[in-house]
DNA sequence: CTAGCATTCAAACGTTCGTTTGACTCCCCC
DNA sequence: GGGGGAGTCAAACGAACGTTTGAATGCTAG
């Protein structure tokens, strides 16, 4: 029998990733060791081999358990944009893609919050096997929207539009990282940190403007 | 006698420093060793300790190395923009701020573009001393920006200005960071990659526009 | 009740980590 | 031409790393 009935039901698996989701997001993968990170879980040093093998599939399935599910909301908010032969426009697009992420982030107490951050540090991370995996688990949502974004955007040349996409990608990323850095620009803290809602549209009006900035003629191949 | 006249005047600290960049770079802080950082740099063991004292100190000096003089041509070209008394515009102030993090992503030779990839992936990470060291960094030339900022658009809030500062800066840094995720995007890499001024004027397009966006009544304190 | 399986546990494995040591080399200056 | 400081070197330090082991535990099915 696969299932177990009613006990709890891989609760030393639950434990082991949101403790590291935490601890990989304070101080890397390398910089987390097993023991800090099995005491933090309050479980047994074995335990992460046992249940995931080793340190590496754990930092899968840390990325899975969240993004999998981010990504197919994505592609559901998607086919919702464009039921019915509906051209969605670049702003409905745009919150679509963000309003996941940001979702995470308001989710302080089952971690989501930290997955966010740790995300948003995960993408500058040059580490081979993890870019592959991030990339193969983003690939399908990603080349939706870009689709997607073509279609509302015809007349924009198809490379200007990647590098858009690719900064839209990054001050998303950014923005799921590194709130803190306001910080450093403000000279104090703001009182509106986790006001999702009100960080959802100021972000999208960012990034739709940016999305339909003027196409200068200057934007050539020549250099 | 300070001064070491003719010979190779420390020339073990610069090797070591360009192969922590490109190494910390590539693996992180924690994830790179002494034994193969001092190796790539073709020094003994000891020399890390000898001449910077530890491998904390050695991660300062990184940053300090390239981010002191970074930091003061963003300066100076403000400086140069406000000169007799001229009120340059945002576009001005955009560019004299991506300039000089863009013009070393050309150096691939020094190592410059090594230094861009590790700047980038710092951003993101939490490390204390470290946020607190970048920021110190920073601080001279973000409070300058700022206020050329402020004078340039007087008519917008502050704190919706501070979170656009915030978005530029994101999508900056990670621009610097992570150029191969184009690809994730294209789906296959462009040519244009390494074309500094032409990505320069698609950064700026883009920033322009996004600190240019519209300002919704909806966005109020109000959630 | 008991055989069998999944899980937990303390202890130890060999390796690698950042740092320190003390002898050695080189070159400048008196 | 010999004393001295700066720099390099091989070797070793204790600590911490990821992983493995084999016995102990608790639960379920027969």
């Amino acid at each position: 029998m696969p299932l177990r009935a009613v006990k709890p039901q891989h609760e030393t698996r639950t434990r082991i990733l949101d403790a590291a989701e935490e601890l990989f997001m304070l101080h890397g993968f390398e910089g987390t060791s097993m023991r800090l990170l099995t005491a933090k879980a309050g479980v047994n040093l074995a335990a992460v081999n046992y249940h995931f093998g080793s340190k590496d599939a754990l930092i899968e399935a840390v990325f899975r358990r969240r993004l999998d599910p981010m990504n197919a909301a994505r592609i559901a908010e998607l086919d919702k944009l464009e039921a019915d032969g509906h051209v969605p426009s670049p702003e409905e697009i745009i919150r679509a893609f963000i309003t996941p992420g940001l979702r995470l982030t308001e989710d302080t107490k089952a971690g989501g919050r930290n997955f966010t951050r740790l995300l948003g540090r995960t993408y500058t991370e040059p580490n081979k096997v993890l870019r592959q995996l991030i990339g193969q688990l983003y690939a399908p949502a990603m080349q939706r929207y870009k689709a997607a974004l073509e279609r509302a955007l015809p007349q924009m040349p198809r490379d200007e539009l990647v590098w858009r996409m690719h900064f839209m990608f990054g001050t998303h990323a950014y923005t799921l990282a590194a709130t803190d850095t306001v910080q450093l620009i403000a000279g104090c803290k703001p009182e509106d940190r986790h006001d999702t809602r009100l960080l959802e549209e100021r972000l999208t009006a960012f990034l739709t403007a940016g999305l339909n900035a003027p196409l200068k003629t200057s934007i050539r191949k020549a250099a």
